[in-house]
DNA sequence: TCCGAATTATTATCTAGCTAACAATTCGGA
DNA sequence: TCCGAATTGTTAGCTAGATAATAATTCGGA
């Protein structure tokens, strides 16, 4: 997250750009502002999350699920989302407990687990995303 | 942190904005690919800071004790970033520690602390700011 | 075939964010 | 003036991310 509450004024980034050769004052301008921009969407979206019980990890692992339509292991999971292999265990193992995935051993490798959505994932996904859509398009009209 | 590795392609879209009338494909793609950039640049920036002993906040706290000039007081830095109280002091004490930053008790007010750059932190800012503005015009000019 | 390398998942441990609860101090209106 | 409310900062305890190390299994080439 990057919360500057303001940008740097145009005079400051003629310093930098002054003081800083390789800076390019519009670029870091588009991209500083994309950042506070972004971090201040995140923060609503895992705010709506947290009202249901869930995280951005959490949602995007069921969104995937819901996606791909059957089970994926935990491998192809993260092949979809960018995230360490300690995360998604413990994420996994949330969801397992509040029953919104279901968690078997792999048929094909016993290293494996297959993962899947359940019923009540799936409603907990129709319960957030009517929500998750409003969201973005209040944010995105400013 | 928004870490899907491939965005809904536009058939995904499409099936969600049946179902969901309140959303807007437009702007939902527009919003969901400025997440996933903007978490991507975040990334590299954390990874950037941490070579450097820093992190997004430590970093920002830095900055802006170097554009204000004197000293703030916490609260100060908190009109500036947005972060939450806990945050501020652990960060500041971490800096306090590693020498980046002086922290005095307000002459004005016994509740509140003096925050104060050092040459250390001056020195370590003017370490990390080429790459920073390097590594945003190159990954702006992807 | 079978042993070393790669893969899958987990555990332990770290950092970094948050809210809630608290202590100390300051402020401001009766 | 002085007491309740607000402000400043800290502590405790939670969630969520990461890496490193480990166990179990699978793969693949000599």
């Amino acid at each position: 997250m990057f919360l500057l509450k303001q940008l740097p004024s145009d005079e400051i980034m003629s310093v930098y750009a002054r003081r800083y050769p390789q800076m390019d004052k519009d670029q870091t301008r588009k991209a500083l502002h994309m950042l506070q921009t972004a971090s201040y969407l995140m923060r609503d979206l895992e705010k709506l999350f947290a009202s249901h019980g869930l995280s951005q990890t959490r949602f995007l692992i069921l969104i995937v699920l819901e996606r791909e339509g059957g089970a994926l292991t935990g491998a192809q999971v993260r092949e979809l989302i960018d995230i360490s292999r300690p995360v998604l265990t413990r994420t996994l193992q949330g969801l397992k407990r509040e029953g919104f995935v279901a968690i078997d051993p792999s048929q094909e490798d016993a290293r494996a687990h297959d993962v899947q959505l359940t019923a009540a994932g799936a409603k907990k996904l129709a319960e957030v995303l009517p929500e998750y859509f409003a969201l973005i398009r209040n944010f995105m009209s400013d």
